[in-house]
DNA sequence: CTTAATGCAAACACTTTGCACTCCC
DNA sequence: GGGAGTGCAAAGTGTTTGCATTAAG
């Protein structure tokens, strides 16, 4: 599988016409696992981790393998279509559309919270101004507490 | 375990004696494998993974078990005399001295830094503030690109 | 002498991989 | 029909846990 050329990255809608396109565009087959993951990143509609996807796309192709799920999510990270976020102790995050999207992990009771982008574009300035270190905001998952935890405690 | 009080959390240094009266203070025995533990932590001085404090704890007490690594490793934590960081996609860190230190960890070549913690201060207020999600940003590692691999590409 | 802490091995959670079979193009 | 993609099982990481034994206090 060879880059072919970079996908408008950071759409959230991916169609299943559009992704299937993309999909052929990069040299992919088009199969019915793969049809499936989309759908399922489709109506599960934001950041999920494998363990979420997997059992939602095997309620639209029942034979559907984790491994597979893996596979394919890998694919279509390539592809563009989707991007993954590590997040602290728990498994990976998947979602569609690009790395710009921002993702905050409750570590008390591991809710998932997409959030808003801008202020971490000052944190990425200075980091590259001052250290060089050029951050990918959202390739990892901010940690902390949620406001209903916070709350509590 | 029951906590006892705050220890100075913040500190970096933490000389053998003092941080065996931590242990003591907080009710638990100061063994042979977790003074060595302390010294490899202490001689590495920086933020470190599992496997190369085990190795470095291992040639002061040659018998000392990688799970006896990761147990000490909780304990110094829950006392508060080290903390440790969730990076992306590795092990996870550990390093004396409290979670106020942030961590970048370098996607292309693994290398890990301690960078400056006040620029991530308006982020967390910014956070606070509009989603009521409290950030605690040295719990998890920034990740992207050093500087050098950054220039590479 | 009491019981926390260790060593060991086994289990754990998440992810990847080798291989034979399938089914998309 | 040829090869990318799949299912399956097995291995690979990183970390935790149960249990008998050791050693700190």
């Amino acid at each position: 599988m060879k880059p072919d050329q970079r996908s408008a990255f950071d759409r959230r809608s991916w169609p299943p016409e559009e992704a299937e396109e993309a999909l052929r565009a990069y040299g992919c087959r088009v199969t019915q696992p793969r049809i499936a993951v989309l759908q399922a990143l489709l109506e599960l509609g934001g950041t999920v981790d494998a363990a979420t996807l997997t059992e939602r796309a095997q309620r639209l192709v029942p034979g559907i393998h984790e491994a597979t799920v893996y596979r394919t999510v890998n694919t279509l990270t390539e592809v563009g279509i989707a991007s993954h976020v590590h997040a602290g102790h728990g498994p990976s995050l998947v979602r569609l559309g690009g790395e710009r999207q921002l993702v905050a992990v409750c570590d008390s009771c591991g809710k998932i919270e997409d959030v808003p982008t801008e202020p971490i574009e000052a944190l990425v300035e200075s980091m590259e101004t001052t250290t060089g270190f050029r951050l990918q905001p959202g390739h990892f998952a901010l940690e902390g507490m949620c406001a209903r935890c916070a709350q509590q405690s």
